[in-house]
DNA sequence: TCCTTGGTTCGACGGTTGTCGATGTCTTGA
DNA sequence: TCAAGACATCGACAACCGTCGAACCAAGGA
C-alpha cells in the first residue's frame, strides 16, 4: 500500500457507481479517483483471483456457481477469500440460489476500468 | 493464449514483450497468462503509482521527466521505487537525456490490458 | 432430528510491499 | 577538478496480503 494507514474498502454500490474516469490520457487523475480505482486493479492483480475471474466471465450469462470455478489449485477457503474481494472491489456480485452460490460479473464496472486503460489518440 | 509460442521472458523487455490475451468473455485464462496478467494489473495496484502513470499518459506526447511529475505527496526515493515497478510491469520505458530522465508510456501493453477488459463479443 | 453437501468466517503464520533517510551515480557547469 | 542538481539504490521497519486448517452457517434429504 502506498499509504501506512488502513484504507477502508469502496465496497461499490455496483449498480450506482459507473461513471468514474476518463481515459488516463485525458488528463491526471485526482488522488480521490486514484484510490478508487487502484483498488479495482489491486482486485485483478493477483494470478488466482485473475483467474477465477476470467472463469466467470467466460462461462455461459457470464455468471457461475462456485463450484464451478473452484479448481484453481488453492484450498476453497482461500477460493472463497478471493471471491469476497472480488466481490468488495465492485468487479462481482453473489446471488445464492438454493445450495448454490453464484457469482458474476459488474459489467458496468469492469467497462470503467477498461475504458480509463484506452489509449485512442 | 499460449498458441502463439512467446520467447520465455527473463524479467520483461519491455519493448518486445507484447502481452496476450483475448477478452476475459472469450476463455478462461491459462495459469501462466493468468500470472504475466495479473502481474500488470498490480503496477496499477497503487494509488501513487496509478497517479503517477495518469501523470505520464496524459503528458504531452505521452512522455514526462521525472521532475515533472513527482509531485504526489510520497518522498523522491519512493516516487523513483514506484516508476522502476511501472518500468518492470511493462507499462513505461525510460530514458536519460541531459541532466533528466524520461518516462513515456508502452502503449501496446496498455493497450491489451484495456483489451483484455473489454465486455464485449 | 440428524446427516451431508456447498460456502463462508476465523485465527494464525510467513512472505511481500510501501515508505523513509542515507548514500551512490551520472551529468552539467563553473 | 570540483560543486550542485536529478535520479537511483540501499537498508530497515511496519503494515498488509495470501494461504491454510478448523470451525461455523445454510439448505436440502433421510
Amino acid at each position: 500500500m502506498s499509504k501506512s494507514k488502513v484504507v477502508e474498502l469502496p465496497v461499490l454500490d455496483t449498480e450506482a457507481v459507473v461513471p468514474c474516469c476518463p481515459p488516463i490520457t485525458a488528463g491526471e487523475l485526482s488522488p480521490e479517483d486514484a484510490e478508487r480505482m487502484s483498488a479495482m486493479f489491486k482486485a485483478l492483480s493477483d494470478p488466482v483471483r485473475l483467474r477465477l475471474f476470467s472463469k466467470v466471465a467466460s462461462h455461459a450469462g457470464g455468471e457461475a456457481c462456485v463450484c464451478d470455478i473452484s479448481d484453481v489449485g488453492v484450498s476453497q477457503p482461500t477460493v472463497s477469500h478471493h471471491l469476497k474481494k472480488l466481490k468488495d472491489a465492485g468487479l462481482l456480485t453473489s446471488e445464492r440460489r438454493g445450495t448454490w452460490v453464484y457469482y458474476k460479473v459488474a459489467p458496468s464496472v469492469v467497462a470503467a476500468m477498461s475504458a480509463m486503460l484506452d489509449l485512442r489518440v
